[in-house]
DNA sequence: CATTAACTTGGATTGAACTCTAAAGAGCAG
DNA sequence: CTGCTCTTTAGAGTTCAATCCAAGTTAATG
């Protein structure tokens, strides 16, 4: 059982992101002290491990809810999780190569401009002397 | 000569965003005809394509202006503008491998729902014979 | 037991990046 | 010239994902 500050440590996440995350949907049935404060379980952890993934790879917060809320529905829902999961992953598959070509046209603006600062030094350099 | 439209067209950006990019100072010194109307050039156009490109592999409307500002100052800049590239590129390929790890998780998770929907499924045709 | 630290809530606020609105002017086809 | 569509501006509004605030409650420590 841990504290929502241990979870933070844990997860990276802050406190009030979790109550957040919590109030959204996320993360549903934490368990509280007969103080009402939150006491998560390995399993939450467990639960918060995924949800981080599809935030991580730019799921939305709806999108998560929906997919923890197709969950809780029980195993009739299976196939639409998976079928949500494939999505999600083709999309970001996508997204990332469509990156990497943007970030290839980055790198070969960057070779020019050091090229062009080598032939600026230079010039600079005999100017001096 | 392009229209502002014709621009929204081969960019992708909307009108709307192409003028909130000029306010942001994203593309600055576009000319205009006697009436007032946006007339972008093919260097416009390739500035915008350089601009696209930092947009989306995640970099802020504050670091392109920034970048575009020091571009308009000149060839002194010029190995500050390499070193914001520079770090510009590592920061996103830290991000890529760090989303294809989670990604690696969210199809870890895939294979299992894949398993469990197929064990659902045999099993729902057992009860049905 | 007293104090301090951690936690609770609902609702307000923030910041980034658009996105839209209204009112007016520009340009072009018929 | 008449419509019609396109473009202009300043400024307001939207969405997303937090993030903060105030006021009160609970737990932990000396």
């Amino acid at each position: 059982m841990y504290s929502i500050q241990e979870v933070s440590r844990k997860t990276g996440l802050t406190a009030h992101t979790l109550r957040y995350y919590e109030k959204e949907g996320l993360i549903s049935g934490v368990e509280r002290t007969q103080g009402g404060f939150r006491q998560y379980t390995d399993e939450d952890l467990e639960r918060l491990g995924l949800i981080c993934c599809l935030k991580n790879t730019g799921m939305s917060i709806q999108e998560i809810a929906r997919f923890v809320q197709l969950t809780h529905e029980g195993d009739h829902t299976l196939k639409e999780r998976v079928e949500l999961l494939r999505q999600h992953r083709e999309r970001v598959q996508e997204k990332m190569e469509e990156m990497q070509k943007h970030l290839d046209k980055v790198t070969w603006k960057l070779n020019f401009f050091t090229e062009k600062l080598r032939a600026y030094e230079e010039g600079w350099a005999e100017k001096k002397e």
